[in-house]
RNA sequence: GCUCCUGUAGUUCAAUGGAUAGAAUAGAGGUUUCCUAAACCUUUGAUCAGGGUUCGAUUCCCUGCGGGAGUACCA
């Protein structure tokens, strides 16, 4: 049992025992002291007082006296007003050491083979335009929270849902016929999805072109954007798609298939793979038949046009269209048919979906219309909704070309660790291979850190005149710590120090800033639980920080192999590779490689 | 119009309703005959405004002001 745990139950029974005040030990609201006070766990009194009826130090005092008559490891406390800070006795550091210091996998719940599977969804990028930040954060995203629901002790499934097909597709195939001359990745060498992603643009520019003569011509903007020959064109090229036409399918494969090659590269790039990959093409028609049953259910509705609706006024929205009067679907029936597909798939516990924040409402209507359908496990369906990447002139938009592209920016980063690593000349030694190996993990953890640092949940900023950073709170600081710590623990090794140590010892004692590492490492597992629950690599990011600095901190003024006490050196060097263990676990959580030197 | 999100040092980010609001960066100053100075140490600097709930509010509620998103027969 742990020492929060011990603590907690202490403190349950003192309750219960001196104020008959009945807690269980789980709801204990124990914290960690705050540095400027003594003491390693804090209980704040003041929510028991009038129960208690005594004034908050008494109640403190009190309290405290009987945890520690009762609980050996604290061994003692102090009261500050309404606040009774616990002193955990070193032994129980000390012990925690040599039992976990081993352990490779320190931080990393094992799942239950059997236990039903998370699955989730994140990446989905349509196929009319390449990868950008924003797309970074959701697959940085989608694979850490993975992972960390993985390290929380879950078995996990991350998919993958390509947006294949639809209207936004057929108008890239549009501009390139009309406007493409026959260009492809090789005559331009070009990356398949840029060249798409270009035609995407082009659609709009000549599109926009259209409405704007139409308008002149005095018609109402409104209609001129339905009338516009190109968007005319698209929504017939659509419809020749559903009805399987030949010539429009054989050129949606053609350039899909440049646009997956250019996919997979980036992906690689990130380091970011799936279990599974599904297409929205071979999905989307499970969706029409729901829409069948929706409307032989009543619970769906067909407009005099044809169009088909789901009325959700009562539960304070809109009506929301979910079959186009020409019978073609949209993203919403595409939705519904892949959750019912994944929920039967996989008999999963819960379905995430790493979706922007933008889409909040689809959400929300997602989950009415999977009720309405009758599906009781549509509880099931999460949406993580993460906040936007915007610049400082506000959001990007792929249609208007004000985007940071992610493999520009992943190549700029890697010139820039290039850069750095040359001007710090430590890694003359290695051989090329392995410098641009090093260059990679570490423009990728500054990128990756410089992402997951921030709450999912809210909208970031990105400056792309500031490059991101490589000193402070970043990815390489703690990519260095750990490099710094393997080096002392390889010199350990060749001189032949054993690991391990021995625990009863009088020369054992931790320093302060010892301690505070020790400490630190113990909330590990804790750390983990917790951001799982919150699906916020943001604070398995925070805590690899906190603990990379406690390290150097205690690095920076204490010996470890001149240590001349053999017991002292030997606990110092476990200790070292203990973090190492630690920061190497924390910093796969983000799917950040850590060098063994740089 | 309606709905949702959001407002913390110059800047980018922290803070399960708890103690004196933390970091980083930028600015000022310092640390290397010694285990990797991409490090460490000192220091300047902030809760949009006004009410309310509470022993206690950056956090919860209301109003105002500012920013963003959604409300598409785009996805």
């Amino acid at each position: 049992m742990s020492i929060t745990e011990s603590l907690s139950i202490a403190i349950s029974q003192a309750l219960n025992h001196l104020y008959s005040i009945n807690l269980l030990p789980g709801s204990i609201p124990l914290q960690e002291t705050r540095r400027d006070f003594s003491g390693d766990y804090t209980l704040v009194v003041f929510p028991f007082v009038k129960q208690a009826r005594k004034n908050p130090e008494t109640l403190a005092n009190e309290i405290g006296t009987h945890v520690i008559q009762h609980l050996d490891v604290i061994k003692n406390f102090n009261v500050v007003k309404g606040f009774l800070n616990f002193q955990v006795a070193d032994t129980y550091w000390l012990q925690f050491v040599a039992e976990k210091a081993a352990d490779a996998r320190f931080g990393l719940a094992e799942a239950p083979v059997d236990a039903p599977p998370v699955v989730v969804e994140f990446s989905s990028p349509n196929t009319n335009k390449p990868l950008h930040l924003g797309h970074i954060r959701n697959n940085l995203l989608g694979w850490s929270v993975s992972r960390l629901i993985e390290a929380a002790g879950a078995n996990v499934k991350k998919v993958n849902l390509v947006n294949d097909r639809g209207i936004h597709i057929c108008k890239s195939m549009l501009a390139w016929l009309r406007f493409g001359n026959g260009e492809t990745p090789e005559s331009s060498h070009v990356k398949g999805d840029h060249l798409v992603g270009k035609y995407y643009v082009e659609f709009d520019k000549h599109y926009k072109q259209e409405v704007k003569q139409l308008v002149e011509r005095g018609v109402e903007e409104e209609q001129a954007k339905k009338e516009a020959p190109l968007m005319v064109e698209a929504q017939q090229m659509l419809k020749r798609w559903e009805d399987g036409d030949k010539e429009v399918r054989a050129l949606w494969e053609k350039m899909n298939s440049w646009v997956y090659a250019g996919f997979d590269q980036t992906y690689r790039r990130l380091g970011v793979a799936f279990d599974k990959v599904y297409y929205e093409s071979q999905t989307y028609l499970l969706g029409k038949e729901l829409v069948q049953k929706g409307l032989d259910m009543g619970v769906l509705f067909r407009k005099e046009d044809g169009s088909v609706w789901c009325d959700l006024t009562a539960d304070g929205l809109d009506q929301k269209l979910l079959l186009r009067r020409d019978g073609t679907s949209v993203y919403m029936t595409q939705d519904l048919g892949t959750a019912l597909l994944r929920h039967n798939e996989f008999g999963a516990d819960r379905l995430i979906y790493v979706v922007g924040n933008e889409q909040d409402y689809h959400f929300k209507v997602l989950k009415l219309v999977l009720g309405k359908l009758g599906f009781d496990w549509a509880d099931k369906v999460f949406h993580l909704s993460y906040g936007m990447v915007e610049l400082p002139n506000g959001k990007m938009k792929s249609r208007e070309g004000t985007v940071v592209d992610a493999d520009d920016l992943i190549d700029e980063m890697e010139r820039t660790a290039e850069e750095m690593s040359r001007e710090h000349g430590k890694n003359d030694a290695l051989s090329p291979e392995e410098q641009k190996h090093l260059y990679h993990i570490l423009a990728l953890g500054a990128l990756k850190y410089f992402i997951l640092k921030v709450d999912p949940t809210k909208n970031m900023l990105f400056n792309p005149a500031e490059s991101i950073d490589f000193n402070g709170n970043t990815g390489p600081f703690i990519q260095y710590t750990h490099a710094r710590i393997r080096s002392i623990v390889r010199k350990a090794e060749e001189g032949g120090l054993k690991t391990g140590f021995e625990l009863q010892d009088e020369g054992l004692q931790l320093g302060e800033k010892e301690r505070g590492v020790v400490k630190t490492l113990f909330a590990l597992p804790a750390t983990v639980k917790s951001a799982a629950a919150a699906y916020s690599p943001a604070m398995v990011a925070n805590y690899a920080y906190e603990l990379a600095k406690a390290f150097n901190s205690f690095y920076q003024d204490t010996p470890i192999l001149r240590e001349e006490n053999l017991n002292l050196r030997r606990f110092r060097v476990t200790l070292c590779a203990f973090v190492a263990t630690a920061l190497k676990n924390t910093m796969d959580i983000l799917g950040i490689e850590v060098p063994e030197r740089m």
